[in-house]
This record gives C-alpha cells, sequence and structure tokens, in this order.
DNA sequence: CGACCATTTGATATGGATCAAGCGATGTGG
DNA sequence: CCACATCGCTTGATCCATATCAAATGGTCG
C-alpha cells in the first residue's frame, strides 16, 4: 500500500497555514500527504501494520473483512470528511478500498502521536473519534438485527443523513456492497427497493441514486 | 442509579495504596467506590448523563437497547476486571443491567478525566480502552452476518476465551440475553446446543454450565 | 453493434421464527 | 414436608422471510 503516487496539488498541503492548536483535523489537513486510489485500488490490507491514518478528500471507501468461506463483511462506508484506519496500537483489524477514484490525505500515525503527546486538546480529539466510531458500529450491530427492509431503509436514512440530510442521494457503492454491509443478498436489496418504489417512498431514477419520497413512512419503517 | 449502597469493604478500598502514574486500572481501583447491585437491577439507563465510569468486581453486566417495537438488543457482556459505560461526552446509548447480584467499582468520570488532562499515559490508556471496545463491537457485527449455528458457537468460544481459554464456561446469563446478544431467538439458542451435545461437541451438565469437549470441531462449525 | 457487468425480476428451497406443549428445577404456602 | 405455582429451558409442528438458483433487462465501453 501506498504505492501510489501522491499528488502534492499545493491547496491540499498549505504548509503556509498556521498550526491551530488542539485541532487534529487541522493537523491532518496540513500534515496530510494527498493521494490518489482508483477505483477497487487497496488502502490498506488487513494485519498490515497501521502507520498511517486516512481522511477522505473526495470519492469513497469501504472496509471490510472476508470470512474464512469467503464471504465478505462490510463495516464501514467512509465519506468526504471522514477520517479511517487509526488503530491505537498494532495492525489494522480490516482492509480498506476504493469505491469510486478517491483523493485520500494520508498522515504519518507517528506524527499525529507525538502531537497527542504533546497537546492533550489533539489526544483527546484522537479519542473522541475513536468513541464515535465506536458509537457507529453499535448502531450497525442495532441494523444487524432488524429485518432485510429495516436495515435497507435504515441504510438509506443513514445516507440521507450523512449527506446533510437531503431528500436524495447519490450513491458512490455497487448493490453488492450495500448487501454486504447489510447482511442480505444483492436480490433482497435489490426487490426491496423496488418494493419502496412501489409504495411511493422512494424513487429510482438510476440505480444509483435514490430519491426519500417520504421520509415519513421511511421512518416509521425502519422500526 | 447509584441508589444501591455502598460497600465500603476496605480491601477494596487501600487508600494507603500508592498512584501509579501511567495506570488507569490502578487509579480506578483507588479512587472506586466499591458498590453492590441485586440481580436484574439498572446501573445506568440510555440518555443518562455519564458522569461515571464502572468496573465489575464480581458478578456479570449485560449492555442493552429496547428498540421501539419492544425488541431488545443486548450489545455487550461485561465480566470480572471488565471497565464499561465510559462515552466521551454527554449520555450513555445504552442500559446497563446487573445479570447476577454483582460488586461494581464506581468512579467519577470527571477524576479520571482530570487525570488524563494531567497524565498523558492515563489519557492513552482511556483510548486503547475504547479502541479495544470498538474492536469487539466489530467482532459482534461480524458475528451477525453469520447462520445461527455460527453465532451460538462464536459466542461459545468468547465466553471460553475470556475464561482464560478454560475448557468450561459457567454461564452467568439466561439463553434469552444470548438470544438478544446473538439476534436469534431462545429456541433456536436451544436446538443448537442440543444439536452441538448430539454431535459430541459440548457437553451441558446443566443449562448454565457448558463443557467444551471438542475445540477443534467448535473451531471449524464457527467458519 | 456487441460484449460485459450491474441490476432487476421470477421460481423455488430452506433456515430460523413463531406458536404450542412438555419438562425440570426452584421456591412458597398450606 | 409435600402439593402446587412459577420460571427457565427444551422439544415439536408449522409458517414465512430471505436465500438460492436462474433468466431477463439495462447501462457502459471498446
Amino acid at each position: 500500500m501506498l504505492n501510489q503516487t501522491a499528488l502534492h496539488t499545493g491547496n491540499l498541503r498549505q504548509s503556509t497555514r498556521p498550526v491551530a492548536a488542539h485541532d487534529l483535523a487541522g493537523s491532518v489537513e496540513m500534515m496530510g500527504a494527498p493521494m490518489a486510489f482508483a477505483r477497487n485500488s487497496e488502502i490498506y490490507g488487513e494485519d498490515e501494520p497501521a502507520d498511517y491514518l486516512y481522511k477522505v478528500v473526495s470519492g469513497a471507501v469501504r472496509t471490510y473483512k472476508i470470512l474464512a468461506d469467503g464471504r465478505r463483511q462490510v463495516q464501514a462506508f467512509h465519506l468526504p470528511g471522514d477520517m479511517f484506519g487509526f488503530e491505537v496500537e498494532g495492525e489494522h483489524t480490516l482492509s480498506a478500498e476504493a469505491i469510486v477514484e478517491s483523493r485520500i490525505l494520508v498522515v504519518k500515525r507517528s506524527a499525529i502521536e507525538s502531537l497527542a503527546a504533546r497537546d492533550h486538546g489533539v489526544a483527546r480529539e484522537l479519542w473522541s473519534l475513536t468513541a464515535r466510531e465506536l458509537q457507529r458500529v453499535q448502531r450497525h450491530v442495532t441494523l444487524l438485527i432488524k429485518t432485510a427492509q429495516e436495515r435497507v431503509v435504515s441504510f438509506l436514512l443513514e445516507m440521507a443523513e450523512r449527506a446533510q440530510g437531503a431528500s436524495a442521494v447519490n450513491l458512490p457503492m455497487s448493490r453488492q456492497d450495500i448487501a454486504d454491509y447489510l447482511g442480505v443478498t444483492i436480490e433482497t436489496v435489490s426487490r426491496t427497493l423496488s418494493g419502496l418504489e412501489s409504495a411511493a417512498a422512494i424513487e429510482l431514477p438510476s440505480s444509483r441514486r435514490i430519491v426519500l419520497r417520504d421520509h415519513n413512512a421511511l421512518t416509521r419503517l425502519c422500526n
């Protein structure tokens, strides 16, 4: 990994910008090296040393695990603005791939850690990010005990919320990605979406674009 | 919550013991107030302010969420030595109950936080605990995409591992607790255990005690 | 245009849920 | 101390949601 060409576009790496103390995000912007990843290319693999921290600038990333029998479990989708890949120690427990052509800021973990050792605000921010991720995964657990329809609807609402509550979402990921995230088959995802369209809860102008027509109905459906 | 009687057994609260710097666990032992919780009593509830940190001394704790339709999702079982209930900010997102009569150390979060602000080692330990919990929940997600048998077997192996790899486990929790943790019904848990007994993979001397007879077979079964 | 891939739709199979009854242990009151 | 109620667990019968297998459709790119 990290075998892609760094972009060094300049506007992403403003060495003139002052370091904001107690600001992890700002530090990452400043210290991070922007890199381009092609669609489906690996960003890091399971069991690799976790020496870097990542922040999505554009595009989308999936983190996942392949089980012994070949099934794939997608653990998360990371969208622009999201940071990912930080472990406290040792190795990555998941693999990460770009879902579409993506630009990603990459920062050495050691740099962030030494910053955190000096600045308690940064340390706290690192902790806070991990705790927020923990809550997200807890919601994922809650999603996985629901029915297929509830899972699909929860996913749609989650994506809409992450798009600042927009009433339409453009999905960077395939039906297979969604299915592996929700723990169902692509057929079930597809049928459920078709069903929601028939029920006038959503519109499907194209397979990767979903308009949420009846937000209330959807909220009711997801539990 | 916190309406139980503190034990103050003395041997749990050794004010003579020196504070080990960079040691969160030690600080909790020293600063924590031991409290007794009866079977099924609430330790804290969802949406309560998260002002305390907890460490199980004896007994067992479940954290859970009740969904809108009444279903219960058990997120974790906490056993002696485990810490739980720490949020970075704001409120608890889960409820916690003692599964059996339990003794639990309770520490004010503000005390730990001020310690962390002064001592980077403690701050890092807090972060590390959160990250470890994150990994546990990620494994829970992976468990929930598997078949019922794989879930039950994974649960047994998890419990055995937490009992220092013992070949027999004494379960403090009911079948219903296990079912709500695994996202299946009690009938499925029961039938699966019976099936494993028929297959000579386990023995069931009593419903709360399970002997792992064929560890290899079990490992194979859970994927 | 034709090949390829993602998605949808259809037909059938099945794992686990649901409904229902039985069983064993524990505790309580007569 | 025993009869009986209660509770947690197991076992059985049936049903249904979702998986699986299969084919058709549509969109994209050379």
